[in-house]
DNA sequence: CATGCCGGGCT
DNA sequence: AGCCCGGCATG
């Protein structure tokens, strides 16, 4: 019974995967590039230029940690009493930049967020290379879980389903860690990106998409998605001049604030 | 430790 | 508005 609709749900997104199960077999290495080709911001329903940002919250010390997706999955699914609507899952774009995991609810905002951020390039699509859509994966989270961790600011478990190029997902499993040779086959950049943008004499080297989008390595809880804000790849005023020289800062270095010469 | 900068204070 | 700093997070 119960196995028969797991299976028959198996195509369902909102399935979190059995630990060994989901990544046994050699995933697909190779490079996924259109498949959804532009979804350009088609999701983004009324919030035009999206900005869900749910990677910007410096207070989650150690959450008390309540039910949690795994299990609330599971009663969810043997649950045909309170079926979910159809529409329980709404699709995110996460940025695999170093240290960036930045989550936008669209991919034409993610695209831009890539070009502009990382790869120092124009804001405009125009300047699109397509090479932003190595850096940025699609991922499926339960709305519900949205909507109510959202109110908490609680973690929120993400569940990646794409072209399985790398998974974004810590397995439960304490011993298993992602396996990072297939990244080196599936990380193909082409360096034909001159970065261009500042005068800056930085070189913004393609890095390997660090395959563990801001969870935290190790916790009893399984699965607590940790909200680090990442510091930025740019040398700032501060290092670039040097305490001496602070008169040759830009204002928001002097007052303490972002950076406005030196963007990220 | 150094760096980056948020939040908040003061003028 | 401009100016400054405590304190925290990040690496
Ligand atoms: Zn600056």
């Amino acid at each position: 019974m119960a196995a028969a609709a797991l299976t028959s749900l198996s195509t369902s997104p909102l399935l979190l995967g059995t630990p060994a199960a989901a990544f046994s077999s050699e995933p697909g290495l190779e490079p996924w590039k259109e498949a959804l080709g532009r979804p350009a911001g088609s999701y983004s329903s009324s919030n035009n230029s999206g900005d869900w940002d749910l990677a910007s919250d410096p207070s989650s010390p150690s959450t008390p940690s309540p039910p949690l997706p795994l299990e609330a999955a599971h009663f969810l699914f043997g649950e045909p009493a309170q079926r979910k609507r159809k529409n329980s899952t709404q699709v995110m774009f996460q940025c695999l930049w170093k240290s960036c995991g930045k989550v936008l609810s669209s991919a034409s905002g993610m695209q831009r967020h890539i070009r502009v951020v990382h790869l120092g390039r124009q804001a405009e699509p125009e300047h699109s290379d397509g090479e932003e859509d190595f850096y940025y994966t699609e991922l499926d989270i339960g709305v519900d879980m949205l909507t109510d961790g959202l109110s908490s600011l609680a973690p929120v478990s993400l569940t990646a389903s794409m072209p399985p190029a790398f998974p974004p997902l810590e397995v439960p499993e304490p011993s298993a860690l992602p396996p990072p040779r297939m990244l080196s086959s599936v990380c193909r950049i082409h360096s034909d990106h001159a970065y261009q943008g500042c005068l800056a004499p930085i070189h913004l080297e393609p890095q390997a998409p660090t395959v563990r989008a801001c969870f935290s390595p190790a916790l009893p809880t399984k699965f607590t998605a940790n909200p680090r804000k990442p510091r930025g790849d740019a040398k700032k005023c501060r290092k670039v001049y040097g305490m001496d020289r602070r008169e040759l800062w830009c204002v928001a270095c002097r007052w303490k604030k972002a950076c406005q010469r030196f963007l990220d």
